[in-house]
DNA sequence: CATGAATGAGTCTTCATTCAT
DNA sequence: AATGAATGAAGACTCATTCAT
């Protein structure tokens, strides 16, 4: 009856679950992927799962929890006095590297089908502010310095820049041409024209 | 002798049920959306549905074709003097106009969930291949013209027209304060200064 | 509004459907027959078959009774004359060139799925009752006239006949290298085995 | 560290859900039973039905071929210096003692009916493999005996026994007023007579 | 804690039968 | 009479979740 709780061992199989998670949404979609297939991945039993997960649905948040976390934390470790499109630039690196795990695409694919659900649509939307919450205010920096354009605010700015992301990450997942390593370098460059003040 | 086929109330009542799914994969997602919330959806009865569409997944087949059919309508009216800029500027105009029907948006996250499956994927593949060989030769056509840049060939330049296209259409379908009308303006501006030569 | 029944057509219709259902049922089991499929095969519309059948079962029972009758007129059409112990192997020739239609056997297995219901087991019990009325006062005179043992009353010997061909009929139906051609002979001794004095 | 599977438990509830099947086939047949039916009759959920058998015809084929394998050891447990017709004899008795469950005629009609599907048709095939191998060895040291007739070979006169034996279970099955325990000696005398050298 | 057997509500799909034309 | 579109009840099977061990 020792306190058999090892809080280290424990968030170490919550990751594995989640890892494992990750792979499958990624292979099968959110609706095609069993909880019994993410136990088999995982090498756990059924029962097991719903100790660290109450419900499907909660690790689903969990991973996109732990993705603004990280998005926050990237953030957060700006200093203040980076170059204000330097770091649009290196958030933009930043984002391509991500999606350099290939299950990253076909995960956002599989997310996509369940923002019906209230708590999805909501995980999504912190998620988004996160990032329109980092960015923008380097934006607004970038038109202070005069190197970005001023006849749009910063709020419409920062938007367009995650519109030219999130369809370079689309084309990345459905793509298999579109590769990160070829057209990084035209990602820059379109960001680059969208912001320019000419 | 008795001819009870009356093909165009067919066709009407095919129609009926695609609507009638439009509207129900965009508002819960393909997996989420039942055969028989469809069927309430279109005023019909369950084994109705078999009649004219053999599978769920069929249906969701036979939508993806629709749309690819009007997009490859839409690029062979073109005549074949239009200014090639026009063109494309039409076509993101056409597109826009497309997603005012306000499940459109909801329908394409839905249908990310369904890629697994080898058939959906290859008409979603299918129309990919309609749009990009209906815009490249009118790209190509303006860097003749040395109205489009020409250090990225027609190819990729098509591609990241696409990519903000489609980028735009996703922030259209969840961010309620993006909005087609606001920001068609933008679009434009964008696409321009990605094709710009400079 | 002339009168357009022409019951000559009609008889012959519901000879067609017969036989495709005949066809259909040898090939794929009873439950496993579609009304359909045997629309498509007697070319003829759904709606047809009801105007002929009013059930599927009521097709089946039509079949049955059929053979029934069949089966009654083969003994009716027995002279009083005739030798008992020919009759007895003239019904087993007449019985095995009745299994030459290929059919015959699927559709005897097809049946036996649906002795469930007590309109087909009444059916079968008539044909039954037929087959035993026809045969057993052959067998009588035959012990009558010595030709036939004695020591068990003509019921049961009758049954025991009929156990051979039943048992002869399965085999056929279940085993390709079992064929009626090869094995004529060797029913016809069994039977005389059967039915001897010795 | 929990042995959370018993295997003697697992092995016996699979034994429950066979003999409801058994007890449902043969009274309604392979397609007249839902598997809901068997659920019920097995005291079990419909879930837990998957866990045992993937497919109700799974649990058909378990069916059969714990019947064949009841067959082989049946027949690999004689002795080798039996009396060969002794054997056969014994089988008779065997077999007809199997169909005392009064269920197994019932059983044997339902099969009937699935015989399209190839699995099914390979597991009866096998069946009947297991008992011509079994009883053709038998016959023909019966005929290295000379206490059976040499004018058929073994394998013949085997298929031969088996009609004799199929024709007598199906009367069983069919005819309420023929019964295991009044024919039984018949039976033996039948196939005496069948397997006579005279 | 860990397990996996058990559960049953919910899904897609089938098909005999009806009926307006 | 003939047609086939429409129907809806019913069935096999799936899978997230619970719970006794």
């Amino acid at each position: 009856m020792a306190r058999t709780v090892d809080p280290e061992r424990h968030e170490a199989r919550r990751l594995v679950i989640i890892d494992a998670a990750l792979t499958c949404f990624a292979a099968t979609g959110y609706a095609g992927t069993t909880t019994a297939a993410i136990c088999r991945e995982a090498g756990i039993g059924s029962g097991t799962f719903f100790h660290y997960f109450p419900t499907k649905q909660s690790l689903l948040l969990a991973i996109l929890d732990l993705g603004t976390a990280e998005t926050r934390e990237w953030f957060s470790s700006r200093r203040p006095d980076e170059d204000a499109l330097g770091v649009v630039e290196a958030y933009l690196a930043h984002t391509a590297e991500e999606m350099s795990d290939p299950r990253l695409p076909g995960f956002v694919r599989a997310v996509g089908s369940v923002m019906g659900e209230p708590e999805v649509e909501a995980a999504l939307a912190r998620d988004a502010d996160v990032v329109q919450a980092g960015l923008e205010p380097w934006i607004a920096r970038g038109q202070a310095a005069a190197q970005v354009r001023t006849d749009l605010d910063a709020h419409d700015l920062t938007a367009w820049v995650l519109v030219v992301v999130d369809g370079f990450l689309g084309r990345l997942a459905t793509h298999a041409d579109f590769t990160a390593d070829a057209q990084g370098r035209v990602l820059r460059d379109v960001v680059r024209r969208l912001l320019s003040a000419s």
